[in-house]
RNA sequence: GGCUUAGUAGUGUAGUGGUUAUCACACCAGAUUCUGAUUCUGGUAACCCAGGUUCGAAUCCUGGCUAGGCCUCCA
């Protein structure tokens, strides 16, 4: 603070007062100053080419500064390039900063002697235009596009500012131009009126891998982020050759990569680089790989590759190639060791303590090792010793001859290969040394033939040393792009910490319905596409973000709402005995599954003298905005042909709970139109009703605030997991769930045939393959609680009608046992509960 | 401490120097409704701060502030 006053004050400052004598005036002098590499230049040129007692104007002056400021943020500028421009800034070629912009881009690739008419060309030199002409062209451009009004005014000048034949013209002088042609052919401008809205696209239904926002706007793939991303080729590489080679091989195509470590279950933020990957290839008609990134036999387990792979077709992909990188483990070898032959790569034995101190310690500049100039022959000996099992870890390990003066400490020579002591889960005992990600992932990207290789943003850093390495061994180079990570309020991704509430007990395990793994998301009974449409319409940034959970269950509320049947349901049910209706009283009502969507068919359930409602539907004293059933009230019943009023009601003697109200079908006189319908089910014990539920699970958050602390225990919310035992459903229940369960198995293997007849085959046995029970689960049994929540079947739950392939009348069995999971509440109207 | 990425309604996000700053969720109001759900309609709400360049800045430049990432466990 104090050091900052210093600075802007004249009289102690010698950079003010240099540039003060070009003729900048305090302010802009002060400004020029600020930027200590900017600064830096403009004084060198100033002195270099004394333009201290040029008799500068003022506009020459900031011309200048401007000068200095381009050169600083650009790449190698020489100083026989710089004097070029100092030239024609002198001789009056040059006049705007925006010319002087576009000048230091130029010479940034076109050295000395530089050819003055391409120059100029290029920078403007020498434009000129009438008004007249200009006038001219601006109501050509009117003509031709069909301009209509004023509304476009701004449009009208960007186009014709961006056409290349007025990319000179004063832009002061073209927005005059375009206010006197619009004068001339609309009239005066008026003023704004309120725009009319667009009316909007008659929305698609979702499903599942191709989830879309409305037509009327652009796809997440073309905007933003995705949106910039170059084209396939695009990307530069060190010889024109191997850009060729690589369109060769693409034809040109989008080839992207998922590449999961297999160390653990994927969650939530996992379905945002599966949809990114595989999205973005899919939407540019290209190609995405499942690649198994497995360096570190020390951390991957064989169970995480099938769950991996599970999951992602499970939310609806297919890879084109399941591949690994250990698949690659030779050919990295040999690179290697070209890469010593190239001097850029040593063997170095110091220990972890020493390299740290080597490289600063957060603190200052690396230093090099002691091993860094060793003869490449010593190098290339004990990498060999290395492989053949010489070395204990630790004790040696090759690191990469990258550059020390770098800024970047991804560029303070990195380990490529280390000595573990594992067993690798695919290569057994052949290796004892492996590649590191930062050897590794660049070259298997280029063999591989990506074009986008799409990470998430902490690897920024390591762009610059996947492009050196690329560059060092002469191959294919991708390019790499960062994205914002998924998180979600209020939960936690870190594989770490969820294997913390896994082992001490805080959850029931990987796929407890509580966490956001994606095996837990499944159980619940999300549907996939309820998640790729939620990942879809978040966008793609490079931000720091926390998603709302509330955004979240819309997306699923959304899917759910037209594809889940509606099944009667009662979660605390509570007895209403219809007094007015024989005991024997028997109506069987055929009802739809869905109030909008008739396709999916119709049930049929008993309607008799005893039926449950939910107990939340009654209560004792009616108000005005309470519209359900109260003594004395009346309410309508769905689908049951008349309502009913309660007269009276029973309590239990020693609890004063209400257990049984005593009501009046209101079947006589003028038919009453109640205000609100409620759900029932009723007692038939003869056609099996009311379905009772053992268990239904009901999730709250797993941690009390949004944000959990490190400390994630202390906030854990002891109330996350609601178990109720006595819910009950119609009988429709049986019917629908077989099925749900037999549709369920019909797409999955048909899926599954269409997968493996389009998909790369992969050359190892091993390799998960695809199943179509990858894809059938007790959770594809979903469907909405009337008026309650969305439902699934847990896998606890034991179902024999599930199972039997008989052709027979499902219905409960010895033995069954029936766990729902609440998928997601429904909405409420805070006038509901008031 | 160094390097670096970012900052647009409460939450996300779109936005070529020229728009009345887009869309969604959330919120409010109305209509419809055999789900106080859904659907439809309308509304409230934002360019981190300061300075500069420019006829004109959310956009370009400089500085500050805030948040994140990396700085040899991995990936």
């Amino acid at each position: 603070m104090s050091s900052k006053t210093s600075k802007l004050d004249a009289s102690g400052d010698p950079l003010i007062a240099l540039f003060k004598s070009i003729g900048l005036n305090q302010a802009k002098a002060a400004e020029a100053a600020k930027s200590p590499k900017a600064a830096a230049i403009l004084k060198d040129t100033i002195e270099k080419h004394s333009l201290a007692t040029a008799s500068l104007d003022e506009k020459q002056a900031s011309l200048f500064a401007a000068l200095a400021s381009a050169i600083s943020k650009a790449s190698d500028v020489g100083e026989q390039e710089t004097s070029y421009i100092v030239a024609r800034i002198l001789d009056g070629k040059l006049k705007s900063v925006d010319q002087v912009s576009v000048a230091v881009k130029y010479i940034e690739s076109h050295r000395v002697p530089i050819d003055d008419v391409g120059f100029d060309a290029q920078c403007g030199v020498g434009f000129t235009i009438t008004s007249e002409e200009l006038l001219v062209q601006v109501n050509e451009h009117i003509t031709s596009n069909a301009i209509a009004g004023w509304d476009k005014l701004g449009s009208v000048i960007t186009s014709i500012r961006n056409s290349p034949s007025l990319r000179w013209a004063n832009p002061l002088d073209i927005k005059n131009a375009v206010e006197t042609a619009f004068n001339d052919t609309f009239g005066p401008k008026q003023a704004g009126k309120p725009k009319t809205k667009e009316p909007k696209a008659v929305k698609k239904e979702s499903s599942a891998a191709s989830a879309q926002p409305s037509t009327s706007r652009k796809s997440v793939f073309e905007e933003g982020f995705l949106g910039q991303l170059h084209r396939p080729g695009g990307n530069p590489q060190i010889h024109p050759h191997l850009r060729e080679a690589h369109l060769a091989t693409t034809g040109g195509q989008v080839w992207t990569r998922f590449p999961p470590e297999p160390n653990g279950y994927l969650h939530i933020g996992h379905s945002k680089a599966i949809f990114v990957n595989f999205g973005y290839a899919a939407h540019n008609g290209g190609k995405c790989y499942l690649r198994y990134d497995d360096t570190n036999p020390e951390k991957e387990e064989a169970r995480y590759f099938e769950s991996i792979l599970e999951m992602v077709r499970w939310l609806g992909f297919e890879p084109w190639k399941i591949t690994y990188s250990s698949d690659y483990f030779d050919k990295l070898y040999e690179l290697a060791i070209e890469l010593i032959k190239r001097d850029k790569a040593y063997v170095c034995h110091c220990t972890q303590e020493q390299i740290k101190a080597d490289r600063g310690e957060k603190r200052g500049q690396p230093r090099p090792c002691i091993h860094r100039d060793r003869p490449v022959s010593e190098s290339l000996a004990e990498f060999v010793n290395m492989k053949d099992g010489k070395y204990r870890p630790k004790e040696a390990n090759l690191r990469m001859k990258q550059d020390l003066e770098d800024g970047n400490p991804q560029m303070w020579d990195l380990t490529a290969y280390r000595v573990l002591d594992a067993s690798h889960h695919r290569t057994g005992d052949k290796w004892k040394i492996y590649p590191t990600y930062d050897y590794t992932h660049c070259l298997v990207d280029s063999f591989e033939n990506i074009s986008h290789s799409l990470c998430t943003t902490e690897f920024v850093s390591s762009r610059q040393s996947y492009e050196w390495l690329c560059d060092a061994l002469e191959l294919y180079k991708p390019r790499q792009s960062e994205y914002g990570r998924l998180s979600l309020e209020g939960a936690i991704m870190s594989k770490r910490k969820i294997l913390a509430l896994v082992e001490e007990g805080y959850v029931d395990g990987w796929d407890d319905p509580r966490l956001y793994t994606l095996i837990a998301l499944r159980r619940r009974g999300v549907p996939p596409g309820a998640i790729i449409s939620f990942v879809s319409t978040l966008g793609v940034s490079t931000a720091v973000t926390s998603i709302e959970v509330a955004r979240f269950e819309h997306a699923v509320r959304q899917y759910l709402e037209s594809t889940a049947p509606r099944l009667l349901m009662v979660m605390r049910p509570l007895k209403v005995t219809i007094e007015n209706l024989p005991e024997d009283y028997l109506l069987t009502i055929e009802k739809p599954l869905h109030p909008k969507v008739p396709e999916l068919g119709t049930t049929s359930v008993p309607f008799t003298r005893t039926i449950y409602i939910d107990a939340d539907d009654f209560r004792l004293e009616d108000s005005k905005d309470y519209f359900r059933l109260a003594p004395g009230k009346t309410v309508g019943l769905f689908q049951a042909p008349y309502p009913i009023t309660c007269t009276s009601y029973k309590t239990d003697p020693s609890t004063g709970e209400i257990v049984e109200l005593l009501c009046k079908l209101e079947n006589e006189g003028p038919p009453k139109k109640p205000k609100a319908f409620i759900q029932w089910v009723a007692e038939h014990p003869p056609s099996g009703s009311p379905v009772r539920i053992d268990e239904t699970r009901v999730f709250h958050r797993l941690f009390k605030s949004d944000n959990p602390p490190a400390d994630f225990r202390s906030d854990i919310n002891p109330d996350s997991l609601e178990v109720i035992k006595g819910a009950m459903v119609e009988v429709g229940f049986w019917p629908l769930s077989k099925q749900l369960m037999n549709e369920a198995r019909h797409d999955g293997k048909a899926r599954t045939a269409k997968a493996l007849e389009s998909s790369a085959p992969a050359a190892d046995d091993e390799t998960p393959h695809a199943t179509s029970e990858q894809l059938v689960g007790k959770e594809c049994v979903r469907f909405q609680g009337l008026r309650v929540a969305y439902f699934a079947l847990d896998k606890d739950s034991r179902i024999a009608a599930l199972d039997n392939d008989v052709d027979v009348e499902p219905s409960r069995e010895q033995g069954d046992y029936l766990v729902l999971n609440r998928i997601v509440s429904l909405k409420e109207d805070s006038g509901k509960t008031a």
